[in-house]
DNA sequence: GACTTTTAGTGAGCATGCTTATTATCATCA
DNA sequence: TGATGATAATAAGCATGCTCACTAAAAGTC
């Protein structure tokens, strides 16, 4: 943040930044980033369970409950009892909800290419592969626990 | 998300990931990753306006109000009254608030540490000036209207 | 000096994501 | 079969960030 801003605060920035832009974009959709990502992933998983489709994700069930909660009231998605265990959902897309797939992939396609501007294709996949490093480091330490202590490694 | 995951989607997981790490780590001394943002600009500007710190680190004035509201509850930073401007309060921290400064940093440090292994200070630089980009990228098209068209530029 | 416009800050209400706790059902094993 | 533990989903409550709307005060204008 002096001269050279902390990455972190740079990184939650972009995220926050790109999301606020793609749902400008979107609105008038009805989807969300979030709810965006759900239905993009759940379009190549129909009849999975909630608990695998937060796997996928990486967020907590409870979240995406919530979020299916709402798009289930606006029918995009649809969650059918399974006949075998009557705990768990087998989920689905709508009809309704398969054209929106085109619309929003482009969105989010107009969205990169603003925000990639003057980044090369393979400036952009070379991001993309530091971007999955640091990812898979993240959740490799979250199985490891966090001590809130001064003098751990240095 | 099929075999190349979308860069967006990787983003916004790498900054969630980052930042409940980071609240982990940090949840002891009682400031959560946007309160010690907060607190880490203001500890380079002390007297500054709600709305000049907001500009700086570019979210809403209400959302940097409810979080001194939270700061201040606290005891991390006080707002003076502005003795030319009755609107205006004169932002500062508290005493007991400095001592954070350095845990929080080294919390910082630690977070990233752990995140980007495998990756060398010049990546890291190079990754920094990235995403410097991207954001000033997305600072510039917010100025512009997001236009939910099909046919726009291809 | 009254009138309009701009600025600083907040209220209300929504979405996402978390932690912690609870309910219902299934699976296991004596 | 009946207790015990694991699993699927949700409830409650908090933090962050937004949009939209509003109040109070300052600044500019006639």
């Amino acid at each position: 943040m002096p001269s050279s801003p902390n990455i972190s605060f740079v990184l939650h920035d972009v995220a926050r930044l790109l999301r606020k832009r793609f749902e400008q974009r979107s609105r008038a959709s009805g989807l969300t980033r979030a709810q965006w990502q759900v239905l993009a992933y759940l379009s190549r998983h129909e009849g999975i369970h909630q608990n695998k489709l937060a796997d996928l994700i990486e967020i907590m069930p409870i979240t995406l409950a919530r979020l299916l909660d709402k798009m289930e009231a606006r029918g995009f998605i649809e969650r059918r009892p399974n006949p075998t265990d009557r705990r768990a959902w087998l989920l689905y897309l709508t009809p309704q909800a398969h054209p929106l797939l085109e619309t929003m992939r482009s969105n989010g396609q107009k969205s990169r290419d603003e925000a990639f501007v003057g980044l090369s294709a393979d400036a952009q996949l070379h991001l993309l592969q530091t971007l999955c490093l640091i990812k898979s480091n993240l959740l490799e330490a979250r199985t490891q626990p966090a001590v809130d202590r001064e003098n751990d490694h240095d």
